[in-house]
DNA sequence: CCGATAAAAGCACGACCGTTCGCATCCTGG
DNA sequence: CCAGGATGCGAACGGTCGTGCTTTTATCGG
């Protein structure tokens, strides 16, 4: 890796680190260059316009979820055990020790972007957050084709219903500082997956 | 009302439709005196910063609320209906015939408050996100004492639970445009009440 | 109807924004 | 080891930001 790329990786984490905590509108130029130790025009040439900056910050971080928690859950065996450990990885990287800084980096984007007129950034969020969606579906069809869940259950109810949990756990915890956060998101995923489970 | 006071009101109403779309960091003073043909400085001169601008919006955003949503709500019969009730309000708060142009006002501001410094705002917006959870917790205690509900349901899960159909859905609906986000919010309701509910 | 007072405008400021350009400096392949 | 391109710096630009002043205009009670 070259020097160019070894800095412009080096300056898209922290930029993702940036965005994760304050938010896209939150990632300035001159911020991003103090925090690196280089100067603003310095810092800009590895990015020809701020929109590609953003660009490649949301590329970074969609790579970041897929390392991180993505393809460890595959690994899980199909079905209700892979579901398990994916939320649970979802949840580690909302707070806990696969998280960026400032919590869920799509958390913090999604909400400023769901009014915002079209554009390449929004619309690259849009299909990273409905290509997810799809993967927390596809997880949970393992399950029907494996047994384990009540065939009637409608797979994107339940990735509906995950990303509710997912996000009222990072509403409670990051912003309420409630400290019973963790459990309940994991007795309302309990709850859920009680309630797809095959009757025994 | 005098004619300052009838001034600052629609500036605050027009202020609570820009940050319900763009967000708090979207709200600024140049873009506000142009939606309401007011210079700067003349509309600047009714605040005396820009804190005691955004802390009056969020003042005036609780309000419509409580005006639009939960005073009409508590007027429903105790327990199952008002909980209904309530539900139905929050989902056209969030878009529908009750909404900001932006959606949900709090949905907005909370996510990009969610890892800001403390302070004045930051403060009152955590305060009456503390509130209306414990309302909605309230709503359904009265229906644990009507009899509706299962005695060892936790009205606080009951909270977050909603909190998160809320949530995925403003993210649906806004962000993904998915066309069936209502019917999976109201799906998930369903589901949540059948779970609490009373067995027969 | 007039004079005190409230409301709004006009103008200027320092700070930071994204962006451009010319110039120094480093890395690196031949 | 040296040439030449990759990499980074400094200064400057037009704009917008929040915020003070002073001045003009509108409101409203006596």
């Amino acid at each position: 890796m070259s020097k160019g790329e070894e800095t412009r990786a080096a300056v898209l984490d922290e930029a993702a680190r940036i965005v994760s905590a304050t938010g896209l509108g939150g990632l300035t130029i001159g911020l991003l260059a103090d925090r690196m130790q280089l100067s603003k025009s310095g810092l800009f040439a590895h990015f020809k316009s701020k929109e590609q900056l953003q660009l490649a910050v949301v590329e970074r971080a969609a790579d970041l979820y897929t390392e991180r928690v993505v393809r460890p859950a595959l690994k899980a065996p199909r079905g209700e055990p892979r579901a398990r450990d994916l939320f649970d990885r979802q949840l580690r990287w909302a707070t806990g020790d696969l998280a960026l800084p400032g919590g869920c980096f799509f958390a913090s984007v999604a909400a400023e972007l769901d009014d915002a007129p079209p554009g390449p950034v929004r619309d690259r969020v849009v299909g990273a957050e409905r290509d997810h969606a799809d993967l927390v579906a596809n997880v949970f069809r393992t399950g029907l084709s494996e047994g384990h869940f009540r065939p009637d259950a409608d797979p994107e109810q339940y990735a509906f219903d995950v990303k509710g949990i997912l996000l009222s756990y990072h509403h409670s915890g990051r912003l309420l500082a409630d400290p019973k956060a963790e459990d309940k998101a994991r007795t309302a995923f309990e709850a859920l997956l009680q309630a797809v489970s095959v009757v025994e």
